[in-house]
DNA sequence: TTGGTTTAGTTGGTAATACAAACCATCTCT
DNA sequence: AGAGATGGTTTGTATTACCAACTAAACCAA
């Protein structure tokens, strides 16, 4: 692995770019009485229906660690349990309206309060950060 | 503020990177018995050496949340507390040479972790997605 | 079909993280 | 000197997170 300063820099720069939208996610959640966690468990719940151990391994919890998380989350009937017809042990998780109506709500805040940074950039700028980020996101091949 | 695709798109892909990173981060803490937060604390003290609220402003986190962490690390020894000769009140904290070392090993892991997807960009591409992160991350203006 | 094993999820125990409120020490300002 | 502001710690509580132990259901083998 040669040194190479670029890749430093990239690293630094994607790192501190992290941090700030962890901020930014952090006090939206806050603001709404959620941790980052929940935040990401309505995220994946937005388009899925998972079962309790899929959920956890998105996030890379314990199976421990997202019964908690879903027992407070159903106690603020925002999301709920039902078991799998075809097979017993599974319990499939799901928002409910209410928890549908505040994942739309977060979305936008998280949108509005992104929207600054990201207009700072031109249009054509926009799609090229897509066009690079894509791959960073998806490790097809290799 | 007008409905935009391409803001949409990036919002997302901005995010997902986000915890993609996080992930990494995560697990390259866990690995050295740190958490997120804790490897923060280390990321800021590498070239800064702040009184206990200045760090917990860095991090969004309240005075007394920073105490408890501050008192885990330095119990293992990775970090310091010392009185601000200037002002009696104040608490600087810095790194030791211990925790210094471990600061520089996990940012080789880092670095070693987030390669791979970096590498996958042509060196053109890097500096051009360097050059677009940083208005996002410095907001010079406005 | 019965008995052993695996899989899915919950429960209980512990530590770390995080906040708020109360508190002590120090500094600042009048 | 005394009142108020500032910087940190302490205390109490809820949440997050792990591990280990447990229950229920499914699968598999003989």
């Amino acid at each position: 692995m040669p040194a190479d300063d670029t890749v430093d820099a990239l690293v630094d720069a994607l790192v501190r770019c992290t941090f700030q939208i962890t901020g930014v996610l952090t006090r939206i959640g806050a603001d709404n009485d959620l941790s980052l966690t929940q935040l990401r468990v309505f995220g994946i719940l937005r388009d899925r229906r998972p079962r309790v151990t899929e959920l956890a391994a998105y996030l890379g919890l314990d199976k421990s660690t997202m019964s908690g998380l879903i027992d407070r989350a159903e106690r603020r009937g925002l999301l709920a349990r039902e078991k799998n017809p075809a097979d017993g042990r599974v319990v499939d998780v799901f928002l409910t309206p209410a928890g549908r109506d505040l994942t739309q709500r977060l979305y936008l805040e998280v949108r509005d309060a992104l929207a600054p940074e990201i207009t700072r950039l031109r249009p054509a700028q926009r799609d090229q950060l897509l066009a690079l980020l894509d791959p960073l996101l998806n490790p097809t091949g290799d």
